[in-house]
RNA sequence: GCCGCGGUGGCGGAAUUGGUAGACGCGCACGACUCAAAAUCGUGUUCCGAAAGGAGUGUGGGUUCGAUUCCCACCCGCGGCACCA
């Protein structure tokens, strides 16, 4: 090759290469093979108006190199696309434009589909699914339709009769409040309601009442947390779904109230707090008012109250966050089962209707919401827990006896002066304040107040606050002991000077002095709670929301935490006053909108029969065409208005009848998308239509089911760090009721889940068309070509976290593709220098690791590093030169082929095999290894690669170098790490 | 507030079973080519210092022969959740 090398015509390469694959129909993944299968799965696109995003060139690019490498290290890969049509977007473009969504979305999905092919994605096309596809939708009304049929009893899937009006479906339709967009007019799931706002508009939504279908989710949360442990995805992820569904395990704990038959059920996680409960709270939307109206005192004023709570928007009530309100129903009490104490009930909406019991038992002590509440309306406290403290100074001892005891620690204030008096030790440098026991059955303060005569002979003082109780740990000296005790903190205020004189004793131990608040420090007092009682002496106490010993709590006192809510749950269930329980915040999932473009839901209503399930083999139930898109009004979807589609006759009776209007989410159809393309290997194979062989009493999960058990679970799905909560806990449900069905061969669909970044635009902020910062793929394909723009995305910067476009960035990856072109001239039929030998096999080492774990950016880094070794080296061999084409062929697939070809070697890179490494030639003949004297670096000897331990060190020691810096100083300790350094430490 | 993640040159970032900090790229400087510019190629580039040397991975402490990596405390940034009892 010495004619002068023709330039890098990356258009023409690309297209040319492009086509060949096509051809070959290189990606195309076989139903069974001895090859190892790999499933790797992309988020499919929504094919907007917009055209492809450089964000979706991150997934796609990550996961083409990587199942580039995996075809290459003999895998059968199956990586497949499709499009996640329905939804609002096309809806709004034909509601301005009049085109008909179905043509819209054909429109945008030829786009996508260009756009897509230009970057030489290795998809199956074979397999691309489309979800507003009629032979696609059918399954997935299909499967609403077995939620429909089915329920969860006891943990057990069950089937329920279609006349079955008790049993509590897994879809189900309940009018029930729901968040209205006024802007989009329609109703949003809670997860779509971002902060009080509309999740697409940012418009505030407002609470509507409206029946909706609802899939049953809840009935799997335990599931969904527990399986977790069984699949490999990042913590990040797996935290963030735990979080989602928000599990809480307490109890629920019954209430009487007095003169009423009705009582009030709580939930709470710290049953062992029940004796702190000094108040009850309701949520505005609770029953209980209903119940007891005629006993209330004040009910124009709480209806007021409810009516006003009823009118904020969900924003509203979160942004009241700051101050809670509410109002106490006058005229009724509630009375605490375990002291049977009477305690008012208010009504406030902290309380939120729609979790546990949408009441709870405040107890302020000890909850922040409850302590401020308490606090605004002046209502008592009562501390039931003692923080655990472990004193820091005289921290106890192993081994030592432990002994309880119950103290009392005052602290006198000197207002005149304001002054604070401590006793300052003669034989001991430190300051106490004023401690003592408490004698059996004495009172506290009386304890106090005594010990403070004794100590300091003041006769007058007056308790101005308690500063609250503590369970600190420590060892005593004097005693030789560990104590346990419970510390009493209390105020007191000098009344006047009259005093008696002290013991003789006691003037020995300690002189009295005066201190002012500044110099008291934790380091200048002895105090084990000197934190908890400074905060309450300067009024800044909080509510103690940990976990501690129970105190004021009659058979729980001394207990942890733990065990008291073990015994009070326990007690509770003796006495059939509650019982243990479990929450979440996990809703059900509202799956009903009332919008056009979205799967018809296939159920039918008949005042005589009621709602009845469209028959299986009337599926798929197609949408029909209508000619204004706009939602009604009321609340109804458009396919409302379409008569002759919504008037039926009962397939049961033979009446009159009416189709279900509503829509499913955009959710639906990506909740089994992945099963699909496992499904359909190739159209001329299957067809998944309702007009070919399926059998009435047969479906396509069962017909697939052996495609299904070869492919499934999906190896890795790669996707947006903003699909983990929802998309992936839906898909997660709907597999496991079909696992529950039979119809999947795994209870987790996905057995590692990955998430890249986005892409920020070259200002850092967030690609927008209003920002005017969006990098376009066309243009970047046009200016550097696919190339250069795939391996920029992966070298941009770590693969899951977010980076920002830098034009000169991909510029310099554009310089390494012409470089590696122009390297083309480098070959010759000389040897290998070993240095380049050495270098190509730790590439491969590294490459091939990085790869596994998408470590994207260092792939592509380490590549420039060969390229740079190569140029500095001057020539490669053939052999040398076909293994790093390998590993470029999954970042640059159309350079790698183009130049492959061109040395004349037979097949395609994809077709050749992963390169092997030598482990003869990892390492060179010398190395050079570093010697540290005293943690410093001074000294570098080149030494032969199998080099000793004891040889290293002699060298080391041997170099006139290392002996100048030892400087004849003693040596202290000489470490050898192997074949890498030496470590010389002196003494003094 | 709670949970999670992170903080390394002028910039994006490498390197963690503790073992040469700054790979690779950008930018910058100088040089070559050119009438000139762009492109390309070469050399250099953590900071201070002429050098010897010293300092250095958010801050302060600790463990160690040795710490970006481990421990403690703190500061800052980002992401998620947010009255979930």
């Amino acid at each position: 090759m010495n004619q002068p090398m023709e330039k890098y015509n990356f258009h023409e390469i690309e297209v040319k290469w492009q086509k060949i694959w096509t051809e070959k129909d290189y990606a195309k993944a076989d139903d069974f093979s001895d090859k190892p299968k790999h499933y790797h799965l992309v988020e499919f696109p929504y094919p907007s108006g917009a055209g492809l995003h450089v964000g979706h060139c991150m997934g796609y690019g990550a996961s083409d190199a990587y199942c580039r490498m995996k075809r290459m290290r003999g895998y059968n890969v199956l990586y497949p696309i499709g499009w996640d049509a329905f939804g609002l977007p096309t809806e709004n473009y034909a509601l301005k434009t009049g085109v008909h969504p179905t043509v819209a979305t054909a429109e945008n999905i030829n786009t996508f589909k260009k756009q897509i092919k230009s970057l030489g994605y290795s998809f199956d096309w074979n397999r691309e699914i489309n979800t507003t596809d009629p032979a696609y939708y059918k399954w997935t009304q299909w499967i609403f339709l077995q939620f429909y049929k089915h329920a969860i009893i006891d943990g057990k899937l069950i089937e329920v009769a279609d006349d079955d009006t008790v049993t509590e479906r897994l879809a189900y339709q309940k009018e029930m409040p729901i968040n209205w967009c006024p802007s989009c007019k329609i109703g949003l799931a809670n997860e779509e309601v971002i902060s009080g706002k509309c999740e697409r508009c940012s418009t505030e939504t407002e609470k509507r009442s409206q029946k909706q279908w609802i899939l049953r989710i809840t009935a799997y949360a335990d599931r969904l947390i527990n399986d977790l442990s069984s699949v490999n995805y990042l913590d990040k992820i797996k935290t963030q779904q735990i979080n989602w569904i928000g599990r809480s395990t307490g109890a629920e704990v019954m209430f009487s109230i007095k003169n009423h038959k009705t009582g009030l059920t709580v939930f709470t996680t710290r049953p062992d707090t029940l004796f702190g409960a000094t108040f009850m709270v309701i949520s505005p939307e609770h029953p209980l008012i209903k119940n007891i109206a005629n006993s209330i005192e004040n009910k124009e004023e709480i209806d007021e109250y409810i009516r006003e709570a009823a009118k904020k928007s969900d924003l509203e009530r979160t942004e009241m966050n700051k101050e809670k309100t509410g109002i106490e129903i006058k005229g009724i009490k509630a009375i605490n089962p375990v002291n049977n104490e009477e305690i008012p009930i208010f009504v406030a909406d902290y309380v939120l209707a729609s979790y546990g019991t949408g009441a709870i038992m405040a107890v302020p002590a000890h909850d922040d919401r409850d302590w401020e509440f308490a606090n605004k309306y002046d209502i008592p406290m009562r501390q039931v827990v003692a923080p655990e403290v472990t004193y820091y100074k005289t921290k106890p001892i192993e081994g030592k006896p432990w002994v309880d005891r119950v103290v009392t620690e005052s602290i006198i204030h000197d207002p005149r002066t304001n002054k604070y008096l401590v006793l300052k030790w003669k034989k001991q440098p430190w300051n106490t304040f004023i401690t003592g026991g408490i004698e059996k059955d004495e009172d506290i303060i009386e304890a106090a107040k005594r010990e403070i005569h004794e100590e300091t002979g003041y006769k007058n003082v007056k308790l101005v606050k308690n500063l609250g109780i503590t369970r600190p740990s420590f060892y005593a000296a004097h005693k030789d002991e560990n104590r346990r005790a419970i510390f009493h903190g209390l105020l007191f205020e000098l009344e006047n000077d009259e005093r008696d004189e002290t013991d003789q004793s006691e003037k020995d131990i300690h002189d009295i002095v005066w201190l002012n608040r500044g110099d008291l420090t934790i380091d200048s007092i002895v105090c084990a709670s000197f934190d908890y009682w400074m905060e309450a002496l300067d009024n800044k106490e909080a509510a103690f929301c940990g976990e501690g010993i129970a105190i004021n709590s009659d058979f729980l006192d001394g207990l942890s935490t733990d065990e008291a809510k073990t015994k009070i749950t326990k007690w509770l269930e003796q006495h059939d006053l509650g019982k243990a329980a479990v929450n979440y915040k996990l809703r059900d999932w509202i799956f009903s909108r009332q919008h056009y473009w979205g799967e018809p839901i296939p159920i039918i209503h008949c005042q005589k029969c009621g709602m009845l399930p469209l028959d299986e083999k009337d599926l798929p139930l197609e949408l029909p065409m209508v000619e204004r898109y706009e939602p009604t009004d009321n609340g109804e979807s458009p396919l409302a208005r379409i008569d002759e589609w919504v008037n039926i006759t009962c397939p049961k009776c033979g009446g009159s009848a009416k189709r279900e209007t509503d829509t499913m989410p955009n959710w639906a159809g990506s909740s089994w998308y992945y099963l699909a393309y496992a499904m359909q290997e190739r159209n001329t194979k299957y067809e998944i239509r309702n007009t070919d062989r399926v059998q009435p009493d047969e479906n396509i999960f069962k017909q697939k089911k052996h495609e299904l058990d070869y492919w499934i679970p999906v190896d890795i799905y790669n996707g947006g760090m903003e699909h983990t909560t929802l998309h992936l806990l839906y898909s997660r449900f709907w597999h496991k009721f079909l696992f529950d069905l039979g119809f999947v061969p795994t209870s987790e669909p996905y057995a590692k889940r990955i998430a890249h970044g986005i892409i920020l635009g070259p200002d850092g902020q967030k690609m927008s068309k209003s920002r005017g910062n969006v990098i376009n793929p066309d243009e970047m394909v046009k200016e550097y070509g696919a190339d250069t723009l795939r391996a920029y995305v992966m070298f941009i910067g770590p693969y899951d976290q977010e980076s920002a476009w830098n034009t000169t960035g991909i510029q310099g990856v554009h310089r390494f593709m012409n470089r590696v072109w122009n390297n083309q001239k480098l070959v010759t039929t000389q040897n290998d220098d070993k240095a380049l030998l050495i270098k190509l096999n730790q590439t491969i080492v590294g490459i091939s690791e990085d790869l596994e774990n998408f470590g994207l950016n260092t792939v592509v880094s380490k590549l420039m590093e060969f390229n740079n070794t190569l140029e500095k080296v001057g020539h490669i061999s053939t052999e040398s030169y076909r293994k790093f084409l390998q590993l470029l062929s999954p970042v640059a697939p159309h350079i790698a082929d183009e130049i492959w070809q061109k040395h004349e070697f037979t097949r395609t890179t994809e077709e050749s095999s992963w390169p092997e490494a030598d482990p003869n030639y990892l390492v060179g003949d010398e190395i050079e290894v570093v010697v540290q004297i005293d943690g410093k670096v001074r000294n570098r000897l080149t030494v032969s690669s199998t080099i000793t331990d004891d040889e290293l060190e002699q060298a080391a020691l041997a170099s006139a170098r290392t002996q100048e810096f030892i400087g004849g100083k003693e040596i202290d300790k000489i470490v050898v790490v192997p074949k890498r350094l030496v470590s010389i430490a002196t003494k003094g």
